[in-house]
DNA sequence: TAAATATTTGACTGAGTGGTACACAAACCC
DNA sequence: GGGTTTGTGTACCACTCAGTCAAATATTTA
């Protein structure tokens, strides 16, 4: 094609995870420039040149996020035990990531999405992507369950599934709040009874 | 006890639902002092010499709505109808509430507390109170109605209003990314179904 | 009317914002 | 070596940020 430039002097996957670190930390708003470069370790200059620009930046510290969650919850989900031990397993890892960090920062997609609900169209389109997916993946599993005799043709697996996204967000909201991780893990307790 | 002087021009309350609005399109980090100003009808001056700070007009703003969302929730949860009823009443009140507006802003208790989540020991605080009593007005409700032998007694009050308050709040999250209102109206069946 | 007090106004501050311009550096190809 | 291309570092841009302040204004009490 064209003749090389001078390389890089970074890799573009260590800088989106480093840039992720501090959107997680602050926020999308609250992220500036300045910090971005610190933390990346990036000038002004090269951050513009291979970004384009903070919300672009952002999108791709968004997409790596989700990919990576989403990545993990399907290993879980296809691990082979019960169903609703997978599901156990799915809750017991977003409480983890809730109160692995010392200030306790939550969900990155789920703080962005809240923050920027409904004044940024990238961030609805990526989540909802995510959510999406993650959707089928949990409908696939409950209805394996559901065929194997593991759980009862009571609800169906779409019902199923909606109960169990709603209240696996809904935990995450309430740990930003109750930062209590024994409660977090009896709502969880109560959530699978319930369902099964 | 001293001597009057020149008399305020506002209503505080009038301020403070100005506000409101201001934070809830637009959030904390990204209202600023000057469309608050713009938006309440003071100046500058007047703004800071009434409230403080931002932060601190902030503070009122969120309780001010936290307390209209609890009057309401307390007065569904009151209503003379099955306890079954009331919960879905709750639910769909807070789906209007979410879809009522055009650009979705969700609520603004949950928005502020995930965008600030860990960052702002106020948020934390105030989202908290306003949690746990609404939390004791739903097994309030909810032990009503297993002593009338309206729901079964297979499970605590303590449980299922768990169950109720992670799915009520992670309801709120999808709808800001799913934007559907059959959608939310669906998950409050499941939810309703499976819990009883 | 005059003193005392509280509020309003809006210009102003210093720090910080996201983003740009451009000189310079480091690679490649001939 | 030149010529081209791309990356980097930094000074700089116009603008916005939260917050301050002194002067003007409106009220009550005396």
């Amino acid at each position: 094609m064209s003749t090389n430039g001078r390389p890089r002097e970074f890799k573009d996957e260590a800088v989106i995870d480093a840039a992720m670190e501090v959107f997680w930390e602050k926020g999308y708003e609250a992220s500036s420039t300045q910090e971005l470069c610190e933390r990346t370790g990036l000038g002004k200059g090269s951050l513009y040149n291979a970004f384009g620009s903070k919300h672009e930046l952002f999108e791709q510290v968004l997409r790596r996020y989700s990919q990576i969650g989403l990545d993990r919850s399907i290993e879980i989900l296809g691990r082979p035990i019960p169903v609703k031990e997978r599901l156990r397993a799915l809750f017991i890892w977003a409480i983890d990531m809730d109160f692995a960090d010392p200030n306790h920062r939550g969900c990155l997609a789920v703080n962005v999405s809240m923050e920027r609900a409904g004044r940024d169209p990238m961030v609805e389109r990526t989540f909802g992507e995510y959510l999406q997916t993650l959707e089928e993946h949990i409908i696939a599993a409950i209805e394996d369950g559901i065929q194997s005799g593991e759980i009862s043709h009571k609800h169906s697996a779409f019902q199923l599934a909606q109960l169990f996204l709603s209240s696996y967000y809904g935990l995450r909201v309430l740990n930003s709040a109750t930062l209590n991780r024994d409660r977090a893990l009896q709502i969880v307790e109560s959530t699978l009874d319930v369902m099964f």
